[in-house]
DNA sequence: AACAATACTGACCAAACGGTCAAGTTTTTT
DNA sequence: AAAAAACTTGACCGTTTGGTCAGTATTGTT
C-alpha cells in the first residue's frame, strides 16, 4: 500500500514536470521554430529554472522530439475517426469534424507539426515513411472501392486525402492571418461552427456526397 | 549612349547580387526557418564571402524582410487572377490554376510565407491588415452577390477562399509530406495536372458549380 | 593618368546559446 | 535516524552567430 503510493508519486513528480515542459516546450516551438526556440524561453514558460529542463531532458532535440511525437499520436488517434466501415458520406464527415476540432485544440501542436514538414521532416520521417504512409494507402483503398461501387465521384483519393487535411490545418496553422482577417479577434463558437460546416458541405458535395 | 551604358551596368551589378543573394536566402528561410537560417549558410548558397552579403543587406532581418516581400508581391500578381468579371466559373477555376502552377514554381516563397504566418506573421502584419484584407473583402463580396444571384450555392466566401488558399498552398508547403507518400519521388507533369483537376473539380462542384 | 566611387573580403568581436557541474535540498528507502 | 536516491539551481563554459571594420581590388569618371 506505503509503496504503491510511493511509487506512485515518484512516479507523478516526474510525469509531471516533463509534461509541464513539453506544453511549454509546445508553444515556443510553435511560435519561434526548432532554432528560434531557446531552452531558457521554454524554462521560462514552464516556470522552471532553465538547469531544471535539462534535468529532466538532456537536449533540446529530445524534447522537441517528445513534442513532435505526442503531435503525431494525437493525429494518428483522429485518423482513427475515418471509419471506412461506416460508409463515405458517415466516413469523411465524422473525419473532417475531427480534424477541425484538432484544429481548434491543439493549434500549437498542428503548428509544430507543420514546421517539422515545411523544413523536410528531419525528426519524424519515419513515421511518414511508416505509419502514415500504410494509414493513406489504407484510407486510398477504401476511397477507391466506394468510388467502383459508385457510392461517390471519380476522385484521385490521394488528392481528397490532401485536401482535408489541408483545410482543416489551415485553420490553426494559419489561425493568425484568419484572426487578422477577422478584425483580429479569434474565431467564436459560431465561427468555429460555420467553418466546420462549410467545410464539410464543399468537401462531400465536391465528391458527390450530400451531407444529409 | 555611354553614361546609360555605364548607369545601367552599375546599377545591373547591384541589382544582380542582390538577386543572388535574395533567391539563395529564400531557399536556406524554407529550409531552417528565421532563426535558423545563418547569413553563412546564406553567403555558402550565393556563393559569396558572409562579409560580401553583408555589404548588400545591412542585417539578416532586412533580407528575411525583402524575401517576404517579394513573395507577397507575388502572391498579390496572382491574386488578380481571380477576375470577378468573368462569373465564378470562371474566375475560380483560373484563380486554383495560378495558384497551383505557383505552388509548384515558388515552393520555397511559399514556405516562407506559411512559416512567417505560422509564427504570428511579426514582419507582414501591415499588409495582412491592408492589402489582403482589402483583397479579401472585394472577393468575398462578389461571391456573395453570385450567390445571391444564384449563381452558385450558399457558401460563406470566407472559407471557400480558406479552402482554395489552404488546399493549393499545400502542395508547396507540405511537398516533403507529399513526396514521401509518393515514394519518395516529386510529382510528375501529370500528377501534377491530376492534382490540379481533382483540386478543381471538388472545389467547383462542392460550390455547385460545373467543370466545363 | 589621376581620382573617386563602388565592390569585395579575411580577421575579428561581443552577445547569446545549449549544455554542464558541483553543491545544495527534498524525498524515499532501509 | 541515517543512508540513498531523486530533485533543484546558480554559476560557469565552449561554440556559434550576426555583424563590424580596415584594408584591398575593381570599376567608372574627369
Amino acid at each position: 500500500m506505503k509503496d504503491n503510493t510511493v511509487s506512485f508519486q515518484k512516479f507523478a513528480k516526474r510525469s509531471q514536470n516533463q509534461k509541464i515542459i513539453l506544453n511549454a516546450a509546445e508553444k515556443v516551438f510553435a511560435e519561434a521554430g526548432f532554432a528560434g526556440a531557446t531552452t531558457q524561453l521554454i524554462a521560462d514558460v514552464a516556470n522552471l529554472p532553465k538547469a531544471n529542463v535539462h534535468y529532466y531532458f538532456k537536449t533540446k532535440q529530445d524534447i522537441y522530439r517528445q513534442v513532435v511525437y505526442n503531435i503525431f499520436d494525437i493525429w494518428m488517434e483522429a485518423a482513427s475517426a475515418f471509419d471506412t466501415e461506416l460508409g463515405p458520406r458517415e466516413a469523411l464527415s465524422r473525419y473532417i469534424d475531427k480534424k477541425m476540432d484538432l484544429a481548434r485544440s491543439h493549434p500549437y501542436g498542428s503548428k509544430v507539426w507543420a514546421s517539422e514538414i515545411i523544413q523536410g521532416a528531419p525528426i519524424i520521417q519515419d513515421y511518414l515513411e511508416g505509419q502514415l504512409k500504410e494509414w493513406s494507402k489504407d484510407r486510398c483503398m477504401h476511397i477507391q472501392r466506394w468510388i467502383d461501387n459508385g457510392e461517390m465521384d471519380k476522385i484521385d483519393p490521394e488528392h481528397l486525402l490532401y485536401m482535408i487535411w489541408s483545410t482543416t490545418q489551415h485553420y490553426a496553422d494559419f489561425a493568425h492571418q484568419i484572426e487578422t482577417l477577422n478584425s483580429g479577434k479569434p474565431f467564436s463558437d459560431l465561427q468555429w461552427q460555420t467553418a466546420k460546416v462549410s467545410v464539410k458541405t464543399i468537401i462531400l458535395k465536391g465528391v458527390g456526397l450530400s451531407l444529409t
